[in-house]
RNA sequence: UGGGGUAUCGCCAAGCGGUAAGGCAAUGGACUCUGACUCCAUCAUUCGAAGGUUCGAAUCCUUCUACCCUAGCCA
């Protein structure tokens, strides 16, 4: 109960942003009523990643606070990137994270209406048709410093411009040949208003349209039609599109909009160790550097799922990450602290070996074994607890065992006697070596007196290790995940070759027919969970969380 | 070099004229059948810099500096 209210109190606490004050003001202005309305608009031309969830986060959550509404909407007004696996991915995506949108939309399908409202531009001498090509608009566009030159076509006729565009909607032209330009200002400071580019002529299918449409609307102009028509009352985009909001408001403007949307702009996030462009992404998949865009290294949604990311541990660290206008570089120690944070309650625990020392109960009976009982979870006694073999013969980590402990080190070294977790105290008496002077053995001793639950306390040890049973314990691999990409010795980020190992590892019998989706944390060694896409296998796979926080001091 | 943005602790981030929230990280300590978790403590006399206004400034004004975005028929 105290722990629920905390939480809520936390939720409170960190859920306002500027956006935030902006609706505020809104509200307070009645400048919209009192609707709310965001939407997500995600182009489909690849795969979802974890800077996306900050936008999906913000607008989604947005709408709740406000008991607004919040759409999907996909912006595909580009057919030559874009691709149904990529929607069907988005949908899924978004679901899984937990979030139902109020409708989900194609800007596609707005074409006809986008069209009307060019014609209307036309009818207003707002825009015109462009027959100079890529290259002579790109000239005539002038530089950062320097206006534009007019077109030689801006002084087209209301008729002629209407003629021409409706020829380039019936495909009388190739790719190219012309285009819809807004007139607005060659002179202006801002290139975006230099007769900016609203439709141009693509003769290729389009995954929703098919091959109705030979011309397709530009983002700048497109999108702002689309919020209207949904009545978004909140467009909230990225950084880099602070520049056209001019035009947005233009666009509007000229359409002579009633309660037109408005732009807000937040910065797009950045983690350590992650490469969050699609493009790069997108290269990295295509040409075999990982498995796929759910591969567990990726920062993808899909790949975090695949490495055991839950979508309480994304929302939760997109509401801690913050919004606001500021480029930064979020600490991926943090996204790693989510995931502790989220599986540490809800994650049951096994003992797994990774590195293997054998160890032999030289005073325990051969040929005899016994159960101990183990809690399943620190954390959550409902969890229960099972039933573990003990016996002569067992593995422990090699990390608990140093031959010549250094300070404060108080697991295994000659003489010292640790607990066992969930059995015996155990001293170790000798090592054993091979003729390399490898340490291959620790011959050890227990005492029968000090088994858990009887109650002992005749005295403490400072080290509780844990161990597997040599005869039955499974043998199960382990995929450890690295950074995905690491920094060189120039400091450039650059693709780690170390990203992904394959390990055997000695497991608790428990693990043996571990089924997707159940979670494990492993004793010491951080947080795994069983790899959904493995269920099947003879040998398990495990992926290693993100975020081991080792607690060795070396 | 034009235009548009941003600068508050190692990393995020509140603050909106009344005397610097919080989280992550870090450090010390307590606790512990793992050193995890938890707990407790420490962690910005100072808000990019310099001036100014004010009884009072991170918040207002001026100037400067740094960084980001911007010249796709991409979004």
């Amino acid at each position: 109960m105290a722990d629920i209210e905390k939480t809520e109190a936390v939720n409170e606490q960190t859920s306002s942003n500027f956006i935030h004050n902006i609706i505020d003001k809104d509200l307070e202005n009645q400048t919209y009523g009192n609707r709310v309305y965001t939407r997500f608009p995600p182009e489909p031309n690849g795969y979802l990643h974890i800077g996306h969830a900050k936008s999906i986060c913000l607008n989604f959550t947005t709408a709740q606070k406000y008991n607004g509404k919040c759409n999907l909407r996909f912006d595909d007004t580009n057919p030559v990137k874009e691709d149904t696996e990529y929607v069907e991915s988005i949908e899924a995506d978004v679901k899984w994270l937990g979030f139902q949108w109020e409708k989900l939309l194609f800007a596609s399908s707005y074409f006809d209406k986008m069209y009307e409202c060019a014609v209307m531009l036309i009818k207003k001498n707002s825009a015109y048709v462009c027959d100079l090509s890529a290259e002579e608009i790109k000239r005539h566009r002038g530089t950062l410093t320097e206006p534009g030159k007019e077109s030689p076509y801006r002084n087209r006729s209301v008729e002629e411009n209407l003629e021409l565009f409706e020829n380039m909607r019936k495909g009388l032209y190739k790719d190219g040949e012309k285009v819809l330009r807004a007139k607005i200002d060659m002179a202006s400071p801002n290139i975006n208003m230099r007769d900016p580019i609203i439709y141009r002529i693509a003769h290729i299918e389009h995954h929703n349209t098919g091959d109705k449409w030979s011309i397709y609307p530009m983002y700048d102009y497109a999108h702002p039609i689309e919020d209207a028509i949904e009545g978004i009352t909140h467009s909230i985009c990225t950084l880099e599109f602070e520049d056209h909001r001019p035009l947005y408001d233009w666009v509007l403007r000229e359409l002579e909009w009633d309660e037109p949307p408005q732009q807000i702009e937040f910065a797009r996030l950045n983690l350590t160790n992650t490469v969050m462009s699609k493009r790069y992404l997108k290269a990295l998949v295509d040409d075999g550097s990982v498995e796929g865009w759910d591969d567990p290294r990726m920062p993808t949604i899909a790949g975090l799922r695949r490495r055991g990311y839950t979508p309480e541990a994304i929302r939760d660290f997109c509401e801690r990450i913050g919004v606001s206008k500021a480029n930064s570089l979020v600490d991926i120690a943090l996204l790693e602290h989510c995931i502790r944070e989220d599986l540490k309650s809800r994650a049951e625990t096994r003992m797994v070996v990774m590195n293997p020392l054998k160890v032999v109960i030289t005073n325990y009976p051969e040929n005899s074994t016994e159960e101990v009982d183990i809690e399943n979870s620190k954390e959550d006694e409902a969890k229960g607890t099972r039933k573990v073999q003990f016996s002569r013969e067992l593995y422990v980590e090699r990390d608990d065992f140093m031959e010549i402990p250094e300070k404060k080190y108080f697991r295994l070294f000659p003489g010292n006697e640790v607990r066992f977790k969930g059995a015996y105290f155990i001293t170790c008496q000798d090592v054993v070596k091979d003729e390399a002077g490898n340490v291959i053995e620790l011959r050890c001793t227990y005492d029968p007196e000090t088994r858990s639950g009887s109650g002992f306390d005749g005295r403490k040890v400072k080290g509780t290790i844990h161990w597997v049973d040599a005869k039955t314990a499974v043998k199960i691999k382990i995929r450890s995940y690295g950074y995905l990409m690491i920094e060189d010795e120039n400091g450039e980020t650059v693709l780690n070759p170390d990203s992904m190992k394959v390990f055997e590892a000695y497991a608790e019998p428990s693990l043996k027919d571990a089924d997707a989706g159940e979670r494990y944390q492993f004793f010491r060694h951080g947080y795994y969970i069983a790899d959904e896409h493995l269920t099947n296998e003879t040998e398990k796979v495990f992926n290693q969380i993100v975020g081991l926080k080792s607690s060795w001091k070396k």
